[in-house]
DNA sequence: TCGATTTTGTTCTCACGTTCACAAGCTCTT
DNA sequence: AAGAGCTTGTGAACGTGAGAACAAAATCGA
């Protein structure tokens, strides 16, 4: 209900959402999402933060900074707080992506569904590869590169997806930005260097995969560290 | 200070880097390697801190944390540098990986070839539907996950790789764990318990759009907020 | 109506991570 | 041999995030 509320209330002015917390408010939505289809009215910062393996006194702060909604003594309207998360994300409009570079994982990406139930709706399929032009994949058709700029104004696109090798990433990113693209997740195993206002994030599986060895590595040296072995669960960073 | 630190001398401190410069290893790694192969034998921390993307105060002190490899004035050997991080990771020696579930992704990640170079090796892959049993890709062939344990005893895996639908995904670490498993990157949209001792990481594609999505928002929202706007750049988390 | 009970929203403290700034230490030139 | 010029390694300041603890607010039963 009152979008107006936000600033009346002394809350944290819709501008200052740590990263940290923006990282996990999808979580707590698709949490909300399950809880809600299993039929879920009411839940619990204890029960929602168990759903999203988190810290209950940690749910409840990140959900402060977005507003109070929820109700002393009861807890928190499922849909009510659902939409709410939802609409901060700005995951209630649809938006456009472009992927480039339709190989192994561009070619998984857009054979995915869960997307555009999650507000993404991927309009535009990008490769280098001249004889790839055409292809069909769902009901998209591959396109040449030089299409980009044509295809991202016409389709709106705002989110770009970089699946190509990682030599050509820098270089796809720079069109990217020329087509308009201010924001892009980047695949591929490079360092992306964008203007100020664009954002990057990077999804690198070597790189976890390392991480994992590294703990790894350290569970099988028998002695030489671990006096109190602690959680160990290693989840996100 | 800390009075454990000291141990001797310089050592690498055996047990204590943080957990965010692991994170940041691999980075380094692979920057490391590129500087290698073009030709480059010594380089500075400013010169590598912008391969890798990091401020070179940050990579000094991360560096330090493995021990006292570079010369004053100088600055790192690229070899040797690169030698002693690949082994702090653990990626000189080969990790066997088994992918479970092999739709879209799960098919992404098994022809992949970048995993093999960083010190992976995938040994076995496997799904639960009866009727893919036998396929090949690439030299394996699909297994049923009642091979699961034996595949992973035999084939010697610490880590596994879920590639399954989200549903299905608390099931399978359970019997990833149960046959030996260590180590689980998840790609399933799914929160996953495991017992202590067993590192879980995990990648959420969806997460990772709806978190750019967020900032996209933003920039969108004319007023509201954003007095003197900053850096912008997102870069993991 | 009042007190018991529940659960939120927030405060406080501690731990962790980032960045600056600079002494220590190395090389090279004179 | 000594000083100039770099670059590392680290102490210290600062900022962000996590978690414990608790007061404030709501419901419920008597
Ligand atoms: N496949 C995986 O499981 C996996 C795992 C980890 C990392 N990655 C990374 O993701 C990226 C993609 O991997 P992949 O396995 O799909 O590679 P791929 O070689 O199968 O596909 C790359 C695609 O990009 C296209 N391409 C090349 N240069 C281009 C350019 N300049 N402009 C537009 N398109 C161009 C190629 O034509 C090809 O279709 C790589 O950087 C890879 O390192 C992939
Ligand atoms: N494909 C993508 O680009 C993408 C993107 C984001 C997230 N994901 C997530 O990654 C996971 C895999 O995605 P996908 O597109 O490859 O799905 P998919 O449906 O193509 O493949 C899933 C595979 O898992 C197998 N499977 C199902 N239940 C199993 C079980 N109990 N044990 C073993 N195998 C089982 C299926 O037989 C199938 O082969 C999903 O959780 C999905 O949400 C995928």
């Amino acid at each position: 209900m009152n979008q107006l509320r936000a600033q009346a209330n002394g809350r944290p002015a819709s501008s200052g959402i740590p990263e940290a917390t923006v990282a996990r408010l999808p979580v707590y939505l698709r949490a909300l999402t399950a809880l809600g289809e299993s039929g879920l009215r009411t839940v619990s910062s204890e029960q929602l933060a168990t759903a999203a393996g988190v810290n209950s006194a940690k749910l409840r702060k990140d959900l402060s900074y977005l507003g109070s909604y929820g109700t002393r003594g009861v807890g928190y309207d499922v849909e009510y707080l659902r939409y709410q998360i939802a609409r901060e994300i700005g995951v209630n409009q649809d938006w456009a992506v472009v992927i480039v570079g339709i190989g192994n994982l561009g070619q998984a990406l857009s054979n995915y569904g869960g997307f555009r139930s999650r507000g993404f709706r991927i309009v535009a399929l990008v490769d280098g590869d001249a004889s790839r032009v055409g292809e069909m994949h769902g009901d998209l058709a591959i396109a040449h590169i030089d299409e980009l700029d044509r295809l991202v104004v016409e389709r709106g696109c705002s989110i770009g997806v970089i699946a190509t090798p990682g030599d050509a990433a820098q270089a796809v990113a720079d069109r990217l930005v020329a087509a308009g693209v201010t924001s892009i997740l980047n695949f591929a195993p490079a360092v992306l260097t964008v203007p100020e206002g664009v954002d990057v994030r990077k999804v690198d599986l070597s790189i976890e995969l390392q991480i994992l060895a590294y703990h790894e590595q350290r569970k099988r040296t028998p002695g030489a560290d671990r006096e109190g072995l602690p959680s160990e669960q290693v989840v996100e960073s």
